[in-house]
DNA sequence: TATATTTGCATCGCGAACGATATAAACAGA
DNA sequence: TCTGTTTATATCGTTCGCGATGCAAATATA
């Protein structure tokens, strides 16, 4: 018999990998129709709330490397969401800012949360009990180093 | 003002891949000492618990796709970790068994589920509160089709 | 038995993630 | 000012994750 601590069913790492897997996957019907992918779906949520940001402040709203968020930008940028321009103040900071269209994309939208929401709300998870959900996962980011 | 549904900060699935990214980054000292990425371990897991299963079921248990499997069962084939072999009475099966070396990181690994549990202890996550985190998690993980 | 369908696995293509590295702009100290 | 360092971004290579598709073995049906 395996060591307890071994067992697929006592990892917290998989069941984390594995929700958040399925809950994009719950995303991707809603968001393909309009040529999007999860981590673009974010990249969108940050520039909504506010617009004209350099890459670094992107990536670390969302806790990821520029290496990550350069390459997803740039697809954004060839499929006319945002673009991208050299920053007039530094010259080395790339600031990226939403087009018409990237700003039509949240009225087009506007049911995707209503509609994900929806479809997590279960047993133990709803609007009731999100928040203790939402504390231990924040406090495990934050404990992670995602607050550097 | 962007709407409350849209702000990052109230997300529930980019707390969850978050907390699933920075979880698997701790894990990545552990295991690239062995030559092991995280999806690799999983891998482990699933056949420390029981030996020269097919592609089919190591896929179901990890609720992942064959073709994200394969690739990954071929590259731990080609690393000694693991052996793949046509099934006997079913010639469609490949039955994955692990080698001696496979076998025998089980030992080398054994700090790693303490160190990793140790380092996501925080505030409101602990041993005290971990099954009210599983459950939350497992009813999303079931909910979302992760029973199929 | 011949044919159609299902099942198990593999291949291909693309978009993340991320470590390692490169490049240019900004900055700091001599 | 010249030079070394830091900072912001980009490029490259490898490994997932998964939709779409292909193929061969097994199974069902006529």
């Amino acid at each position: 018999m395996v060591k307890e601590e071994f067992k697929l069913d006592n990892q917290l790492c998989f069941r984390l990998y594995t929700a958040s897997r399925l809950l994009t996957q719950a995303y991707h019907p809603l968001l393909s129709k309009y040529g999007l992918t999860y981590p673009q779906y974010l990249v969108l949520l940050v520039l909504w709330e506010k617009d004209a940001q350099p890459v670094n402040d992107i990536a670390r709203r969302l806790l990821l490397e520029t290496n990550t968020v350069t390459p997803l930008l740039q697809r954004m940028e060839k499929e006319g969401i945002l673009t991208r321009a050299k920053g007039k103040k530094d010259g080395r900071q790339m600031i990226v800012s939403l087009t018409k269209e990237g700003k039509a994309l949240q009225k087009k939208l506007a049911d995707v949360p209503f509609t994900v929401g929806n479809a997590v709300v279960c047993e133990s998870v709803t609007p009731k009990t999100f928040p203790d959900l939402f504390r231990m996962l924040d406090d495990i980011i934050g404990h992670l180093g995602g607050d550097t």
